[in-house]
Formats: C-alpha cells, sequence, structure tokens
DNA sequence: CGACGTGTTGATCTCTCTCAATTAGAGTGG
DNA sequence: CCACTCTAATTGAGAGAGATCAACACGTCG
C-alpha cells in the first residue's frame, strides 16, 4: 500500500487537475502499485523494453532518449515533476524509448491496465490524459523545429528558454534566484542534435555576450529578450487565426 | 447532415477500431459536424490559428508543419487517410502547427467539443483517441531521431521506408507495384531538416545504387534490406528488455 | 595519488548549405 | 503552333557551420 497518499501528487497542481473529486483521487490511488527511488544517471526504462508500466514522475528530473546501434543517441524530452511517462508505448509493438533520470528521483508506478481503467471509470481523468499526451506531443514537435531548422545559437536560446520556464513553474519563487538545471552539456546536445564540443563553444559564446548564467547546476536567466529574439520566439508577426473551414 | 455513413470512414479499418459497436459508429456520426473537400496545395489549418475544430482525414495526403519567422519550415509528420488532426492543439495556448494538402484531400470536421463528448460517452474510444495521440508522438519521436542524430543519407533511408509502409498498408496490393507517393524533394527536405539540394543529391545517389526509384509521383522500393541496413532499423542488437521496477 | 567525469579551447576536416545555372514538363495566351 | 512562364528536378562550385581530433584544467572519489 502506498504511504503517501495522491493528494500531494504534483500532477495535482497542474491546472487540468484542480478540480479532481476525491472519488478521482481515490481512484487514481487504487491504480497505483507502489513508487520506485531511482539515484542520478539511472535507467527506469530500458530501450526496447516491452510491456512497459504507466509511470509518473513525482520528484527529480527525468528524460526520453532513443539510440542507433553505433551509440549515437536522441533525447527527445526532458521529463520534470508531474510529467507522466509510457502512454506513449502503451500497447506499442515498436521499439520504444529509454527514460533514464538526471538526479535522483521518485516515480509512482501504476498497474498496467491503468490507462484503461482510468478511461473507463473516469471519462474526465481519461479527457486529461488524452490532453496531457498531446501537450507532451507538442513538446516534441517543438523540438523538432528546433533541431530540424534552427542554428545552434537559436537551438540552445530556445533549450534555455522552455527548461527555465518549466523549472520555474516549480518552484514557488518562479526562479529569479536561477533554477536547479541539472543537465550536463552532453545532455544538452544530445536533446538538441549537437556535438558535445559545439554545444560548449556555443553555450560560452551566449554566456560571454551576458545572456545567461550556468553554475554549480543553476540556471540563471541574464537576458531572455535576447535569448527569445535569438530563438525566434514570439518573433513572427503572425496573428492569430480564425479557423478556415 | 453528412451523407456518407461513417461506417465507410477509414479509421475503421485500424485495428483498434475493428471492434467498434454500432453504438459508437452512431455516436461518431452525431459528431460529425461535415465534410470539407481541399485541393492539392492548400490550407487546412494556418499556423497559429485558434480554437481549430478537430479532424480526420479521409482520402489525400497532407502534413503538419511549423515555420520560423524568416520562412524556414520543419514538417512534423505526413498524414495519410486514417490520421487525426487537431488533438495536439486542442486547447492548447501556445501557437499550434499548420496544415497543408499535398493532393486533393477529403476531411471530416467535428464539432469543438467533439473530443470531449466522445470520451464521456464511450470510454472504450476515448481510450483509443489516447492511444493514437501516443503513436502520433512516436511518429514524431522516430523524426526527432533522424533529423537529430542521422546523416542525409540514413535520414532519406528512413523517410521512404516509412512512408512506404504507411502507404502500403493503405493499398490492397500491399506497394508491390510501388505506392503513391505525393511529396516534392522540397517537402522530403523540410521533413528531414536538409536543403532542397542536398536532398536532391542525397536521393539520386540512393536511386543510383538501386535502392529505390521515384518517377511519375509513385514510390517503388528495390532494395528494402540495403535501405533498412542505411537506416538503421532494426540494426541494433538489443533483445526486448523486461521491466527494471 | 591516480582515475574518472565534466568542462574548455584550439586546430583541422567534412558534411551540408548556399549560390548559380540548366533541363524538362505543364500550362497559358496569342 | 509557338513563345512565355512556372514549378520541380538536376548538377557544379565554393563557403561555412558544425563535427572530429587532441590537449588540458579542475574537482571528486576510491
Amino acid at each position: 500500500m502506498p504511504d503517501v497518499p495522491c493528494a500531494n501528487c504534483p500532477l495535482r497542481t497542474l491546472p487540468l487537475f484542480i478540480e479532481q473529486s476525491s472519488d478521482e483521487q481515490v481512484l487514481v490511488q487504487s491504480l497505483k502499485k507502489r513508487e520506485v527511488s531511482l539515484k542520478a544517471d539511472a535507467t527506469l526504462v530500458h530501450e526496447g523494453q516491452t510491456d512497459t508500466p504507466l509511470y509518473t514522475l513525482l520528484e527529480g528530473w527525468a528524460f526520453r532518449y532513443k539510440t542507433l546501434s553505433d551509440g549515437r543517441r536522441q533525447i527527445l524530452t526532458f521529463l520534470l515533476p508531474g510529467d507522466f511517462i509510457g502512454v506513449q508505448q502503451k500497447m506499442g509493438d515498436s521499439a520504444a524509448h529509454g527514460v533514464d533520470t538526471l538526479t535522483e528521483a521518485k516515480f509512482c508506478v501504476f498497474q498496467r491496465d491503468a490507462l484503461w481503467e482510468l478511461h473507463r471509470r473516469s471519462p474526465t481523468m481519461g479527457f486529461n490524459i488524452t490532453w496531457l499526451t498531446a501537450h507532451e506531443e507538442s513538446l516534441v514537435d517543438d523540438t523538432l523545429l528546433s533541431v530540424g531548422r534552427r542554428s545552434a545559437e537559436e537551438r540552445i536560446a530556445m533549450l534555455l528558454i522552455l527548461l527555465f520556464k518549466r523549472a520555474a513553474a516549480l518552484q514557488a519563487d518562479g526562479g529569479v534566484q536561477g533554477v536547479r538545471f541539472p543537465l550536463t552539456q552532453q545532455h544538452i546536445a544530445d536533446g538538441l542534435g549537437l556535438s558535445l564540443v559545439h554545444t560548449n563553444k556555443t553555450l560560452r559564446k551566449l554566456e560571454r555576450r551576458g545572456l545567461h548564467h550556468l553554475a554549480d547546476g543553476r540556471l540563471y536567466m541574464r537576458d531572455v529578450k535576447a535569448l527569445a529574439r535569438l530563438a525566434d520566439l514570439y518573433g513572427d508577426g503572425r496573428p492569430p487565426q480564425r479557423p478556415l473551414v
């Protein structure tokens, strides 16, 4: 039996879940099998693993990745507290992605059919999960745009902004004193499709220009405007458009 | 009122939907608003458009994409009959992706709250949608691995294999006489994060080596083994793994 | 103390981009 | 029927962003 009630789950602080009824909380808790704690740089899910359970990240940072047989690795998304893991490969036959931790981390493990039970017994929760899955995809979409079409400088600016936002949202002060940033330069490189050396050089260039500061596992934003301009974030003049059909 | 009953929808041939009850069919049909037909190279959804309805692609090919303000474009996924469109941006505040057609195409338009109604009134359908959304993400994951870590040759081999498989699955003969292939080289380039010129040169190189043949809007696979080897598909010796925890 | 992981920097090398020019249809209008 | 225009494909040449190779600094740890 889980010792920590789901009332403390970081997922509950997400906008979608604030209206969660106590019935739904009980439901979720009943599907929860146990918790797992891992140290930093550990593997939660191996690539190619089948029949993976559904997880939720409670504490710490992690990432999803794929590798080629010669070792080249691409990080797909970084995972922060509150993120789902494993919906992507549920019932999937194709070789899935791996999941490694960046820091010490605690995961919530659900039984294999949790996804279905959740849908069956609470359409609201089911809907929320669809929404979260879709939102997760949009993160990958953003990364794909970066990796496919942005220069190294632009990619790094983008990553710093996005991760800063996500990390800052999780802490009370909103990141005024910087945020925890447990990635090594190798992780950044693998997340952006760059080499380690070039990542280092580009990172230093931006830092020397005073756009950010990275030290002791913390990220400080020094010139968000300039970073956003570099990343072409909101930089376009496209106005919101109404549906065409 | 829709004139074509949903019994003919290409979605119904997907494994997940074969068990669909007639009740569920009626439900889907009741949420359907109408159909739209577009010619080739037309826009269904503008980038940055808000409040997009939910669509289904009935006939033809299309693609989702994002662009930077200076015009650089990244194609996120190619859409074939049976694919969902718009789940990603449902209720999303961030600027979404655009959707353009590659060929003449017919779409099914659902009312805005269709996603919720589907979940509410049929958990089975809701579950299937979550699954399809997750599956769609895995397509983007694959592309991200390609764009981030594969060489131009490897990327093109990968794309040819994946699109051939999807297209062949839709036709009765399974693609023995080749499959329809309506992409221009510009689309391939934008889908793989390459320049048009380099895409052309690489494509010709593979074709001259006898790996494939591309003519008159059709794709013929000449040496799938070699292409798969190039793409590092199943090329790894990773055996399926059991769950770690 | 030596081994190791991470970060840093300089020096090449090369894959891919950009620029340019040509060819081959498919329309279109006179 | 024939110029004229457009788009897509093709090929060569030169340029450049980023990869690879190599060395070194620094802190941690057994």
